[in-house]
DNA sequence: TTCTTTCATCTTGTATGGTAGATCAAACTT
DNA sequence: AAGTTTGATCTACCATACAAGATGAAAGAA
């Protein structure tokens, strides 16, 4: 997001709000107010206000005039249609990638795959889910539309909330194999292969957002 | 989108303003303030300020800090990667109703179709856009992801602003044809062709963009 | 007891005053 | 004349005070 005003209260606030909410510190159904907030960050009700009114444009704050602002619980539903608008884009992303593979295509990727192995066998599993996240985004630049995947980015924020529920289940071996699978198709220009190796590679969340809702059914709607 | 503060002067401000910036009666580039417009609609500059921060991050303002806010303008790669977007999931759409066509789709269809007919023979244009919008959104209904369709209109409001300075050339006839074709593919369960019909029927307005950009440079980056 | 009503106390919504950064033109310096 | 500095005047940002709706518990009526 081109976020323009870096240098406010406001815009800590929403930083520190949104780690707080994706990290589960905020729990779904967690009720704030603008001075609880303000209180606990030493500002005015007025830069919190304006943070919350972003957060709430996100997804991630409802707020309920003259009564209170809570955090969103999970729409399950909600996260099934943000997994059907990613796989969307992302096949039609890969799809033109494949059609007309750029000369670095290959190179690129491999990199990235390389680093991707690194990071998991030094078991650092942040710098993993970043690489991961910047193999899509790499995948959206070399088709040319970055800016698609900034929407993806903004949607996936329901779902890391649910992913960061499943810590430590995360196989990276079978990611990186993945990937691999991926890399090889769209390298060769294998436009089919590549579409499937896709929609295999995003279609596993869906077992993990049914075992989620049952392990914290009071996070979910 | 979920707009849970409908009483406010801040939602009035909101609906104005952008209904301003849609029709182009607020120009791309052009200069406004939070004071001006306060005084405009005789409200004070707190509610016009949270109106800037909403329609700032649906994109059609840009608030610079301590400077001044000024009516975005239309970036031509945002309403091609818009474009993009939108084909990548009303072609998932289709696939999906097409693939699996409930009973009532064949009857709803044509019914849409129907009535497109009857605004395009009153000339009767801001109906048929209606009707045209609803057709869509029927699809993403009949789809199960009509959350999936209110992203798309959100993103929609560049491309609206584009048809506003075009407007007149759109030539209702073809595209009740187009969706005939496409409604005949998906009743019939012929996915093939329901996608390429819905490919050709979306991919039209490149042109356009190509035509308003030449027409209308000042409004462009 | 059970239902109704009142009212203290939450909340967000709005108005307004002051602050500091950004801009630009006029005055000044060289 | 050309470049520099100053200062008036914009702007958005923030703090604070007040208004009004929503809530829930306590007091009162049946």
């Amino acid at each position: 997001m081109g976020e323009a005003f870096e240098g406010t209260i406001a815009f800590r606030v929403v930083v520190a709000l949104r780690d707080d909410i994706v990290t589960m510190a905020l729990k779904p159904g967690d009720v704030i107010s603008e001075s609880d907030i303000a209180g606990r960050y030493g500002v005015s009700r007025q830069p919190v206000r304006e943070a919350f009114i972003r957060l709430a444009q996100q997804g991630l704050l409802l707020i309920r005039p003259k009564r209170a602002t809570v955090v969103k619980k999970i729409s399950p539903d909600g996260v099934r249609q943000s997994r059907f608008i990613r796989e969307s884009i992302e096949v039609e992303i890969i799809r033109r990638v494949a059609t007309a593979p750029a000369a670095e295509t290959a190179a690129v990727l491999a990199e990235l795959i390389a680093d991707q192995e690194a990071a998991s066998a030094a078991n650092d599993s942040r710098r993993f889910h970043k690489l991961d996240e910047l193999f899509h985004r790499t995948l959206a630049r070399l088709a040319g539309v970055e800016y698609a995947w900034q929407l993806i980015d903004d949607h996936k924020m329901q779902l890391d909330r649910v992913r960061y529920l499943t810590l430590g289940v995360s196989s990276s071996q079978r990611a990186i194999a993945e990937h691999k699978i991926i890399a090889e198709a769209v390298s060769k220009g294998d436009v089919a292969s590549a579409e499937a190796a896709m929609r295999a590679h995003l279609g596993r969340a869906e077992l993990l957002l049914n075992q989620t809702i049952e392990d914290f059914p009071d996070y979910f709607e």
